[in-house]
DNA sequence: TATTTACATCGCAATATTACGATATTAAAA
DNA sequence: TTTTAATATCGTAATATTGCGATGTAAATA
């Protein structure tokens, strides 16, 4: 036990729901919104922007990079991170698919 | 260590990450997805369509209702699970803020 | 009333996540 | 070349999550 069945899911609920898991995390939107304000910007940014230790900003960096959300570009001897447009345009999409479905209720609730 | 630190977070970092987090698991978005086409929906329903355990689906809906996203009434000795629509749609409006925003990214990225 | 049905909750084992110090790596700066 | 700066990765402790059997509860049925 403690692992999630994904065999007896559809690919495209696997799929959502890890998005939707990546983005669970307040460190991770926090993370997501300093980057769209700024542009772009380095670990040490949000280091000292959020006040987490650099190994626990990294690993949040790692999981959004993973997703394909932002990308890392190395620029002496930091890395620029920025939103990646066109995977962000692609998930837009994605939640908009499920989220912005009209939804009806029986009668009797 | 294994504790979210929220207390350096925006009230509304955490709470759209919590929000995020419960839906962030593939049983849950089968669990909403199955809701939304048959309007309403018993446990035991969810149980058969997804071959979890009872108790396993009990606890999804749970996490579901504990976020206000689905209602149960009891009705008769089952329990009609269904959508609640006035939530369904603030947490688009919620979601719809955060991914539909406009997002530029520095030239060098 | 005894039984069945539909759920919820408890308790637990297996696993995953979070956070961080320590350490490695690589490039710029002194 | 030594030092500094910016990251990434490793290892680990604390905690959270997932899934399920067992059990409790309440309503319907026999």
């Amino acid at each position: 036990m403690g692992v999630t069945k994904t065999e007896i899911y559809k690919d495209e609920q696997n799929k959502l729901a890890s998005l939707l898991k990546v983005l669970g995390h307040p460190a991770r939107i926090a993370i997501l919104q300093y980057i769209i304000n700024q542009k772009a910007c380095i670990c040490n940014d949000l280091v000292e922007e959020l006040g987490l230790a650099q190994a626990t900003i990294s690993q949040h960096l790692k999981e959004l990079k993973a997703i394909g959300i932002i990308q890392g570009s190395i620029e002496g001897k930091s890395v620029c991170y920025c939103i990646d447009e066109k995977v962000w345009k692609q998930f837009q999409e994605e939640f908009n698919g499920f989220f912005n479905q009209d939804v009806n209720v029986k009668q009797c609730c």
